[in-house]
DNA sequence: CTTGACCTTAGAGTTGACTCTAAGGTGTAT
DNA sequence: ATACACCTTAGAGTCAACTCTAAGGTCAAG
């Protein structure tokens, strides 16, 4: 049984986080000592060990909340379930990488275009750019 | 000169938007009506245009602003500083690219692991990869 | 016996960029 | 005259995932 700033220690999460998450259901500490302090057995390592690597993975902490229930009683559940969940947060995540990825070409389009020199920025032409609305318009 | 909700319309930022960027010192209304409706400029309007294009370019709200005092005193500043807030930028729109990559590595291999039948999750091969924390440790 | 490191709780604060609400005044068309 | 769309303000609420604070109780070492 574990006291929480070992558990902190073994997880890399903070006492703090391990609270925040046991509010909100994530986790849970099975024991408490005489004086009230949390104490966590191995299967709660274990489910502590699991939201911390599908937080790692990129899960919310709403899907991982679905994806323990799933754990918690998987005959109940499919692995078309699982996969949906995956899927989607695959989805979401290819999508704001694109869209990152033509801020990224607006970027570096903007600083091709000015030498980056130390004299005024009277003719400066990544504010030219801005001012043209031409920044953003290159990439689409 | 424009009323607020021409400006609206013309420049795609809602009302509220405007508001709230005049709030935080980025744009302004030079202009109000006998009623106190604010009134826009054509030099106004290209402030909002200016924000609107940074905006679009992946610049949070503050770095804007170090930009438009940029473009209101062009000969005071140099190109170095609008390259060093661009490329600030660019390096941190990279960075986050990047991790997004690891998690999308992630998950595509999670994926890849599982049919995602509609048989249980008992043997789920994702929540068994999750439980054994070698979700995110095969892309590290 | 005191210092200092730990633990507890409820609840507030942080971040950035909005987004909305309440309560009211204005403008115009019928 | 009355409906309706617009405008004003200060200020509160939203999102996610923490992060911290205050005020106190516990425990081991010296």
């Amino acid at each position: 049984m574990m006291k929480i700033s070992q558990l902190a220690a073994h997880s890399g999460l903070s006492a703090h986080t391990l609270r925040f998450y046991e509010k909100n259901g994530l986790i849970e500490a099975s024991g408490r000592s005489s004086s009230g302090y949390r104490s966590y057995s191995e299967d709660d390592v274990r489910r502590v060990e699991f939201v911390k690597t599908a937080r790692d993975a990129g899960f919310s902490l709403d899907e991982i909340s679905q994806l323990l229930s799933i754990r918690l009683d998987r005959d109940q559940h499919t692995c078309e379930e699982v996969t949906a969940i995956t899927r989607h947060k695959l989805d979401a995540v290819s999508a704001k990488i694109a869209q990152l990825e033509e801020i990224r070409q607006s970027l570096a389009l903007l600083l091709k275009s000015c030498d980056g020199g130390l004299d005024s920025a009277e003719h400066c032409s990544i504010i030219e750019a801005l001012d043209a609305g031409t920044a953003a318009a290159a990439v689409q």
